[in-house]
DNA sequence: GCTCCTATCGAAAACGCTTTCGTTTTAAGT
DNA sequence: ACTTAAAACGAAAGCGTTTTCGATAGGAGC
């Protein structure tokens, strides 16, 4: 490996006016800059990110902890984008993203993981609240996304508007016996989604029977097809279902599908997040559109000013979200 | 931040001997063991990865070099997948993934930053043949995926396999008019399932009308509805269509609905992939599988094997794929 | 020619750890 | 009690940087 020690004895100079120029510092000659650059160039010359980062404690790295519960890690279709978003913001300011080994349920374990790495900063991306890391003693910047964490940055969607949204258009398209399926309720963003729709209910003067909530499990397509075969069992059947994750939706919509109905024409159906394949299925699904963009632009730059200091009060940002109407749902006028 | 000094003070031991336990050297007596871990624990001491990775030479990373063509980055439906496949077998070994910035063609900036972070070793995972990397001059245990690369590892399906089961099974279901979209052809996966498409016609005899096969591009929904559309538009339009992409499959598909025909009674379809929302359209996709499971955890078992120089000879491993059979085919006998 | 700036440079310490190798301590053997 | 081998320990160098602060050189001003 070539070092800054290989460069000085080449150019004649000393190790700190190599380091220097690299450095950009300003009382350095024209002649001193050209020749180590020049020596640079030939030697093929990589500075040591290690050796930097032990002297200027920064490492240009930022932690990624990602904990999510359909068990598909990385390829997770809300959270992948959100991710994405974020990296490519930060790669904007040089930040290289760590994805650290997070064992699930070993809080310490990954506190001491991210310590020990020395990131500048963390984004953690779970759904679970209770299983959050306890970030009260974890002193370095961070930003949580999808959930609010006390006395933190933390980016996520306006939910329970979200559920207004879904009720309100349901109510306007006629419908009155409208069932939701949550996900389970440990996850903050279900038990939002789950307030929302029934403040949103009432608003419009409408009762929930209790049969018409049912727990669809953590927004698994498995769960959201048993969620529905409850429904479908009902003497009294609702007329459309808000479904508080697009897997669950589909999920949904096949086993409404396998019962010999059809979507919207017997039962509308609309779901939550708005994930890549929503547009593609048949039919096309309405559903509440998350702005994946925006919440990872969002909390990478709530975490690049926490890492420069130039943190604000820090607490929760919430995202707006919107109705995307497609083809799940139909008014009750034309349904059979 | 507590040092290794910290703990020799507090236990009166030198710091030879606090880092000789905290790794598990031999002669170092239960005493002195137990009081080190003691401070250790009451200090709430974290190593430094930095020191010890500038001391040893040894990051414990794994740089990740993603680019596709999509510009999803790591929502790529394929991608995310084998990556996490990957990740979970190198997270068992203690090791991290670093994602670092690509600037698309900019092959030298990558290599010198992949130095600069010291990453153990690297894999890269992109779809395009000739904006690799130089690999030759890229010094440091590789492996590439989904791509080929002289002299190197490299995990692959088995491409030309696969369009032999797709067209087998449409012979087999007795279509003769068998038209196929293609991947553009700077993608090594694209050229070979087209070659193997070529071939497996040819084994059957049947003849491939020049305007049978249409180049949809980079995999994306929007080529495969274009190059559907041509198909479409021809006076002896193909019974069957064997698509190199499932995204591109859902977008013949797509047009296909929309010029009134349907799938598969008219026309059926068989993609290649199998990603997740294949078996959720409508109709379910018949596809060609790739084991995105193995394909992650070969790789990270042969870049491993590198790592700690037990590397056999350097070359392509290709993985079998398997046809799934859903229903977006259908014999020519019950075609109407 | 002398003083005093300013611009340029470099010695050395520091960052937190590993590892070699020599020294001391302990225990075993007689 | 003495020797010897084994076990336990520590001093110091090294990993590749950054950064402080003092040294030097050159020129301007008189």
């Amino acid at each position: 490996m070539t070092t800054i020690y290989d460069i000085a004895k080449k150019t004649g100079y000393s190790i700190t006016t190599v380091s220097k120029v690299l450095n950009d510092y300003p009382n350095v000659s024209e002649k001193a800059k050209a020749k180590v650059l020049a020596a640079v160039e030939e030697l093929g010359y990589t500075p040591n990110s290690s050796a930097r980062t032990l002297a200027t404690n920064k490492s240009w790295m930022i932690g990624v902890v990602f904990a999510e519960h359909l068990g598909v890690g990385m390829a997770h279709p809300f959270f992948s984008e959100v991710i994405e978003s974020f990296k490519k913001h930060v790669e904007l300011y040089n930040y290289d993203l760590l994805f650290v080994s997070r064992k699930m349920g070993l809080k310490e374990e990954t506190y001491r993981h991210l310590k020990h790495r020395g990131v500048d900063g963390v984004v953690v991306v779970q759904s679970l609240g209770d299983d959050a890391l306890d970030f009260t003693e974890f002193n370095m910047p961070t930003v949580f996304i999808d959930m609010p964490e006390k006395g933190a940055h933390a980016v996520y969607s306006d939910n329970k508007q979200g559920s207004t949204l879904a009720v309100d258009y349901l109510y306007g398209l006629g419908h009155r016996k409208i069932a939701h399926i949550t996900g389970a309720q440990t996850m903050y963003t279900a038990v939002e989604r789950a307030k929302g729709f029934e403040l949103a209910m009432e608003k419009h003067n409408l009762s929930i029977p209790s049969k018409y909530i049912v727990d669809g499990g953590y927004y698994s397509y498995e769960g959201g097809r048993e969620a529905m075969f409850r429904l479908l069992s009902l003497t009294d059947r609702p007329t459309a279902v808000f479904v508080s994750g697009d897997e669950m939706a589909l999920g949904a919509i096949k086993v409404i599908k396998e019962a010999g109905l059809r979507v919207p024409e017997d039962i509308s159906v609309i779901g939550f997040d708005d994930i890549p394949l929503a547009k593609h299925v048949d039919p096309p699904l309405t559903t509440v559109k998350q702005d994946k963009e925006l919440i990872g632009h969002q909390s990478a730059a709530l975490l690049l000013d926490e890492i420069n200091e130039l943190g604000k009060n820090r607490n929760g940002k919430v995202i707006p979200v919107q109705l995307i109407k497609r083809q799940s749902c139909m008014s009750v006028d034309h349904m059979w």
